[in-house]
DNA sequence: TTATTCGTTCAATCGCAATTGAACGATCCC
DNA sequence: GGGATCGTTCAATTGCGATTGAACGAATAA
């Protein structure tokens, strides 16, 4: 397959990997998105390669990565064993997959974290290793945590609806 | 100023960094806003370069950052030439000033640089760069993403009001 | 004035995670 | 069977950005 890539495509390939790579994510998994998002034919492994001039172990690091967000799909061509793959085009359900099995599970592990560390306190007091003022203070900035937590766990999925 | 952390704090303090360095930021900021954040007094430069075991380079690099997002402040002691700092306890605060100085600016300038994208794309049109499908086909893909950005600027200002 | 004590800066260093690329097993074709 | 073409893995490398620490100017104290 010979495709020269527009200067769009190309843009939009280099906005996508940078935009990854503030998120903290590996800029090479914006690029395979950008480039898979802007394709009318899907592409295989070496095609993708090929393309963004990556080594083929990053592709397939990268597209199974996508693919366990749901941000990318896997299609089988007949008559040809090699994997193809496109960008699910819909970015709402995209957003709500990332939301399902990213945001919620942090939220999830980070209100458990919460409820350690109140509990840590509390042992603390009872052992007397914080002083009483100390530990009223503590004891309402963790609370603060917790209930804006709280909140953000019960908004969050108003939001989702709301897009 | 000899102060020992409880546990509390410091278990805390190292959720706060491994936060931070999650998002793709600097782990001691996480770390310098989880001492402050737990702190019944306001902190210098120097206690919190010695609390954290980290260079007063840092410390002060961090705390620059922070206060830029308000989320920390810097507090005058009379008769003191030290800076002093404190967070800002508000969390409600501090998300809306987040949203309004950090996402806020990155959300407008993806939707110029999409706009741009529209542009380039209308050009290589006109010089044929691009066949009539291929045009057709990116036209929707970046309209999509022009659709969901509008209306996710639309509704986080409302999430927002609902916490 | 000189000597301290601040906070900041920035070049050098370091650590971490992304990326590479060769080796590998599996699958398909002949 | 053998050879070619897949995708995956993982140790080695690389690149990037966080961190350090010494140098610096400014402000204060002696």
């Amino acid at each position: 397959m010979e495709i020269t890539l527009s200067k769009t495509r190309l843009e939009f390939i280099e906005t996508a990997g940078r935009l990854c790579q503030q998120l903290g994510l590996p800029r090479s998994i914006g690029q395979i998105y950008g480039l898979l998002y802007l394709s009318p034919a899907s592409l295989s492994l070496d095609d993708i390669a090929e393309q963004l001039s990556i080594s083929k172990g990053s592709a397939s690091t990268g597209t199974r990565q996508l693919a366990s967000w749901q941000a990318i799909k896997q299609v089988w061509v007949p008559g040809d064993r090699r994997d193809y793959f496109e960008a699910v085009g819909n970015l709402r359900d995209l957003l709500e997959s990332i939301y399902r099995n990213y945001f919620k599970p942090k939220l999830e592990k980070g209100g458990r974290k919460l409820d350690s560390l109140l509990a840590t306190l509390e042992e603390e007091r009872q052992q007397g290793t914080v002083s009483p003022t100390d530990y009223a203070f503590f004891k309402e900035r963790l609370d603060n945590i917790a209930r804006l937590e709280d909140r953000i766990s019960s908004v969050l999925p108003i939001a989702e609806k709301l897009l």
